[in-house]
RNA sequence: GGACAGGUGGCGGAGUGGUUGAACGCGCCGGUCUCGAAAACCGGAAUACCCGCAAGGGUAUCGGGGGUUCGAAUCCCCCCCUGUCCGCCA
């Protein structure tokens, strides 16, 4: 969300940064919808302190028993009031129109995000690891889940049906044991704090991180009007809705290992074989609350801690920076973590680590306060996977697999899995 | 789900129609004192928005939203949340 007084003092600026993401000028239509509410409130406020000094009067013209003076007042007065009302339900309207017109603009870019109209202008920042050389054919990850008999999308096409899955024995095991590895990285490592929060949640906290209005159709809902979280960003983010935080206790690093539900509404006929797009899978996120001096460097090191987990695994990566195209909706900078697949010979997304300023705060009301300070400001939001556990578990599979469908376990993992080196065909 | 009881400032807690934006206590900030600190004492301090170059002025906000009234933290209606008991239940 934008501030409108922002958009009023610096109205080139503003449309020029939109103009890098494709959107053409709104800074015009924004001004006028708000000059529009300052008249109506400016007037409505007018009535009010008039209303309140004769309601004042009655008030002491009756304390002294003058009855006269306070029946003349009271008639005079009881004029404002349908004024006062009209006035009420026509700033009620314009509050509306401020919030429509601001609440579906995506964030302003970083000045740093490389300009472009989709992902083929995304910036290649570095690679890690080398992609291993095999001695045979490399298969793709339900190939090898399917022929290790682990991996079921057809039991769970019965039950749920496309996009999703049925994990089963050690490739299970396996899942939860890359989430507790994530977690242990990421509290022990890099200071965050886990937390286990609610993956249904209101429409207020969708607002807040920015998946509404504009993204519904990507979302689940119930019938109880909850929905279910696309990423724990939007739980774990919305923990500082609406508050003050001590600017001495910020950064607040959070991560928590959960579900995430998706309706894929857009996406029809893409990545429709496998794990890669499915409508639930488990994510590790990465949530951090800085001040507006700390988001930048607070970025690079949330970046690092993502990267840590690929480097721990020894999985080949790269690292993009995404350009204005492929920004998400409430990012101002954002940075793709790209695995290596060898059954489909390409780079896949497994992390996306975003700044997204102070965009996601405006719209929670999340604040800080320095103890000097007299006015609290809004902080500022970090959110990355650290990682996207369904798809690492693809990328473990696909890297790890052996000539005859078995896949070892990556070093760091085998504690987790009762210190097992292979993964074979279970009977 | 049912029955009660509640939701007031950072926290605790007064306040049932007219200088209550809100007593009091704690906490917080500044100062005095001190070598320094503690204690004590003095003072300060809500948030958002609007008008204004500024000084300053104004409006709203006592869970949320409507309503009654000249005037609402106080009265009425709806909703949300919390606590307790009962029922149910992982």
């Amino acid at each position: 969300m934008h501030d409108p007084k922002f958009v009023r003092e610096n109205p080139q600026a503003f449309d020029a940064a939109l103009a890098r993401r494709g959107v053409g000028p709104l800074s015009a239509q924004i001004i006028e919808i708000d000059s529009r509410r300052r008249a109506i409130l400016t007037r409505l406020q007018a009535a009010q302190a008039r209303r309140n000094e004769a309601a004042k009067m009655i008030g002491a013209a009756k304390g002294r028993g003058d009855h006269a003076e306070a029946e003349r007042l009271m008639a005079e007065v009881g004029n404002l009031k349908a004024e006062i009302q009209a006035d009420e339900i026509a700033e009620r309207q314009v509050d509306m129109d401020v919030e429509a017109a601001l609440s579906s603009i995506p964030n302003l870019p970083d000045p740093t995000t490389p300009e472009g109209p989709d992902e083929t202008a995304n910036v290649e920042v570095r690679r890690h690891g080398i992609p291993r050389q095999f001695n045979f054919e490399p298969r793709q990850h339900f190939d090898l889940g399917e022929g290790l008999g682990q991996m079921d999308f057809e039991a769970a096409a019965r039950i749920s049906g496309a996009r999703f899955v049925v994990l089963k024995g050690m490739l299970a095991r396996l899942e939860r044991a890359l989430g507790n590895f994530m977690l242990d990285l990421h509290t022990s490592a890099f200071g965050y704090t886990e937390v286990s929060p609610p993956t249904l949640v209101k429409s207020d906290a969708l607002f807040g991180t920015g998946q509404l209005p504009k993204f519904e159709e990507d979302l689940f809902q119930t019938t109880a009007g909850l929905w279910l979280i696309p990423t724990a960003e939007v739980s774990v983010t919305n923990l500082v809705r609406e508050q003050v935080l001590n600017e001495a206790d910020l950064p607040y690093r959070f991560t928590a290992f959960t579900p995430c539900y998706r309706s894929e509404a857009g996406s029809a006929g893409r990545d429709t074989r496998g794990m890669i797009r499915q409508h639930q899978f488990s994510k590790v996120e990465l949530v951090s609350i800085t001040t507006p001096e700390q988001s930048d460097a607070e970025h690079e090191r949330m970046v690092h801690a993502a990267e840590t987990v690929l480097q721990r695994l020894e999985l080949p990566y790269r690292v993009m920076l995404l350009c204005t195209g492929d920004m998400g909706f409430s990012a101002r900078k954002t940075y793709d973590l790209e695995v290596w697949l060898p059954g489909q010979n390409a780079f896949r997304e497994i992390s996306s680590c975003s700044n997204c300023g102070d965009f996601q705060a405006r719209r929670m009301m999340a604040r800080s306060k320095a103890s000097g300070a007299k006015t609290p400001r809004l902080v500022h939001t970090l959110n990355g996977s650290g990682l996207a556990v369904g798809r690492t578990l693809v990328a473990v599979m696909e890297n790890y697999q052996q000539a005859d469908g078995s896949i070892l376990v990556p070093k760091v993992l085998q504690p987790y899995l009762g210190g097992q080196e292979v993964l074979n065909v279970q009977p």
